[in-house]
RNA sequence: GGGCCCGUCGCCUAGCCAGGAUAGGGCGCCGGCCUUCUAAGCCGGUAGUCCGGGGUUCAAAUCCCCGCGGGCCCGCCA
């Protein structure tokens, strides 16, 4: 089916834009000098006034390499140059080339790769397939995910569906970080608890959330009351009133535990009273990194407790891993070790303030920076890799579980979703790569960095247990979406009705989160995160519907649709119809380009615009009450492609499309 | 003290990396459209010193410099 021609069905538009590319490098190599071909289609725009064409090339860069006149040469090429296919007409206007597009034809060339591409329209495959690592998401396993993690994981699974969705074998993977002091705490927590109370009918990583809370934060109060008795003694005042105020925030934290889990806390209260905590979390830690065999039972026991709620909370989101990698599992088979090993014998080894460390900054320099992609003005410390009591440091396990990710999955590239906070660690774990001689991972390393996202009027704490879990926010999106649906559904059936409620909820969150740039901080909103409006899935998903819907009818009316029967020069009858076509040609490229920039928000923006266009033309021009049946097919191949795009897009975006709402 | 990111109608946001012709959308507000394909819609109106000031350029929201405001980072934490 995809023949000699597939690079026209396989992306009508940016085929015509490289055709144009071509006849006028073609002229300029004639006439003028060698200009590069990719740096002409860069300069390919398209006009922000509508009367100055479709296509424009701007000639004014060019003037300079040329040595010519941008108003002369653009006269010159706009009346020496046709037979472009799919151009009706070439003008200019003072140092611009417009090309206004031949509608009829560009209409059959897309509807053609819609018919012969059906449902993969748009799926345009790159040359060399990548094999790509995503990681993302990656909470601690001490508390439920909340709505920080919710973007991360969001922005995660939707460049993978981007990655793969353009041709490259992508995996998904989720690193467990259960070596931690945090998780010690929370397995201190636990082990703490009789068999009897280590149970619970709350959703698990809620009750490991609380547990977690309560153990902190009644360690912490008891560390607190040993340092206010030594002020005592010292007869040290400021430093006893500073520490009874942090106390008494503390014991306002404590008390809200409690009201959460009253047996949980009193007991545990109790228990941790007369203990030395701080020692034996760090005893508990040593033995955690050493492997202990019984430790590493209840350790492993303890998180997947906290797993399970989170793959049931990512479950709701349509968002699942091919891999979940345990920190504990880099270290116990001993990859640490061996990375230590190799940097100590690499030459950028080095004692820094004691301790063994990679010395960072004497590979600064601007051509490293760029091609890894740094930040010029950067300033790296040296990356200190062992605590001096021997246990490793975080980054120094990162360094050992990024090469895993490289050689588990032989990837070409790794993605890791990190928050915003994390670029320093990030880039010194690139030049740490760098350093000992992995070269190749450091290049191919990509910080995916996000902002964070506020909650007007609260402080979110994992450790006090505050904070909106994102569970809350899939419960209060589903009341929304049930309330709206119930007011407006056309459906009948409970099951139906309730799908569609899911689908609703699921894709506002999914939407929301994908649609704002991911260096912008979000700042949460539940009017806006929620909307049914204009500019929100639940818009793009009633969208779909409607067109499924007339796809429908036209069916129950005139059976299947006629391919051969239509009247393309039709498409000049009515601009939106045009507006359309035009807008589904540039589908695939458009797709194509947020997949390689990494930016799901082109996406999000080209599918409101694409809904947008043909609500307003469903508004003007009647499909199925055309009664020429040659115009009458031109509109329902219209309306198919539309459909078909929507549900391409909400698809990569990782919402459901239901064909009734 | 140093560094990074962000600042665009009342609110949210696109455009900034690769400078180009009248800065797009959405929410809100005002007015209109359901006996024809789903009104979660459509049509019209309202609103912008593109944070401020310099500079580069034929041309700056976009590039450079100096400020201002907000967030974040500079641990033998993770």
């Amino acid at each position: 089916m995809v023949s000699e021609n597939s690079k026209e069905i396989l992306d009508p538009y940016g085929h015509i834009i490289n055709t144009i590319v071509e006849k006028i490098h073609e002229y300029l190599e004639e006439n003028y000098g060698t200009i590069g071909k990719e740096f002409l289609r860069s300069l390919v725009e398209e006009p922000s006034v509508e009367a100055y064409g479709d296509l424009s090339l701007p000639l004014f860069r060019l003037a300079r390499p040329l040595k010519v006149n941008p108003v002369k040469l653009a006269e010159e090429i706009a009346t020496s140059i046709d037979g472009i296919p799919y151009i009706k007409d070439i003008k200019n206007v003072s140092g611009y080339i417009n090309f206004f597009l031949d509608y009829p034809s560009l209409t059959k060339l897309t509807l053609d790769s819609i018919r012969s591409l059906g449902e993969k329209y748009g799926y345009l495959p790159v040359d060399k397939p990548l094999r790509i690592v995503v990681e993302h998401t990656s909470a601690n396993p001490i508390h439920p995910l909340h709505i920080g993690h919710a973007r991360n994981a969001v922005l995660g699974d939707t460049l993978y569906r981007l990655l793969s969705r353009r041709g490259h074998i992508v995996q998904r993977r989720f690193y467990v970080n259960d070596l931690g002091r945090q998780v010690a705490i929370m397995l201190y927590g636990y082990l703490n608890l009789p068999e009897t109370m280590r149970s619970t009918d709350v959703k698990p990583d809620h009750w490991i959330g609380i547990l977690y809370a309560i153990t902190h934060t009644l360690i912490e109060i008891y560390e607190l009351k040993k340092k206010i008795s030594e002020a005592i003694n010292k007869g040290d005042n400021e430093l006893y009133r500073e520490l009874v105020r942090e106390l008494d925030s503390l014991v306002a934290s404590a008390n809200e535990l409690r009201e959460k889990n009253r047996e949980l806390f009193d007991y545990l209260a109790n228990k941790l009273k007369e203990k030395d905590n701080e020692k034996e979390i760090q005893s508990l830690m040593k033995k955690m990194e050493a492997g202990d065999q019984e430790v590493k039972e209840k350790l492993r026991e303890v998180v997947e407790i906290c797993l399970q709620g989170f793959k049931e909370t990512l479950r709701e989101l349509d968002i699942d891993f091919d891999k979940w990698d345990y920190e504990s599992h880099i270290v116990w088979s001993s990859l640490v070790k061996k990375i230590l090993e190799e940097a100590r014998k690499s030459p950028y080894f080095t004692i820094h303030k004691g301790a063994p460390a990679l010395d960072l900054p004497r590979l600064a320099s601007k051509e490293l920076y760029r091609r890894l992609g740094i930040t010029l003005s950067l300033e790296i410390p040296p990356l200190i890799l062992q605590r001096s009591d021997g246990t490793t440091l975080y980054t120094t396990k990162d360094l050992a579980y990024t090469l895993y990710k490289f050689r588990d999955f032989q990837a070409d590239k790794v993605i890791n979703v990190i928050g915003a906070e994390q670029k320093l660690p990030q880039a010194q774990l690139k030049l740490a790569l760098y350093a000992l001689g992995y070269k190749r991972e450091a290049e191919n390393l990509i910080h995916y960095s996000y902002e964070m996202v506020n909650i007007p009027g609260m402080k979110m704490s994992g450790r006090l247990g505050k904070y909106i879990t994102l569970d809350e926010i899939i419960e209060e999106a589903k009341l929304r979406a049930e309330k709206e649906v119930l007011k407006r559904t056309t459906l009948e059936t409970e099951e139906e009705k309730k799908q569609v409620i899911e689908a609703v909820a699921v894709g506002a969150i999914r939407y929301t989160l994908v649609s704002t740039a991911a260096n912008k901080p979000i700042t949460f909103n539940w009017e806006q995160a929620l909307s049914f409006e204009t500019n929100a899935a639940p818009y793009i998903q009633y969208t779909h519907a409607r067109a499924s819907s007339i796809l429908r009818k036209h069916e129950e009316k005139y059976g299947p649709i006629q391919w051969d029967n239509i009247d393309y020069n039709a498409i000049l009858e009515n601009k939106k119809r045009a507006k359309l076509i035009k807008l589904i040609a540039k589908y695939p490229s458009t797709q194509a380009k947020a997949a390689d920039d990494l930016k799901p928000e082109i996406l999000v923006d080209y599918i409101n615009k694409l809904a947008d266009t043909f609500n307003s033309w469903y508004q003007e021009d009647p499909v199925i009450h055309e009664p020429n049946p040659r115009k009458r097919n031109l509109k329902t191949t219209i309306t198919y492609a539309v459909k078909i795009v929507l549900a391409n897009t909400l698809e990569t975006l990782g919402i459901k499309a239901p064909p009734r709402m």
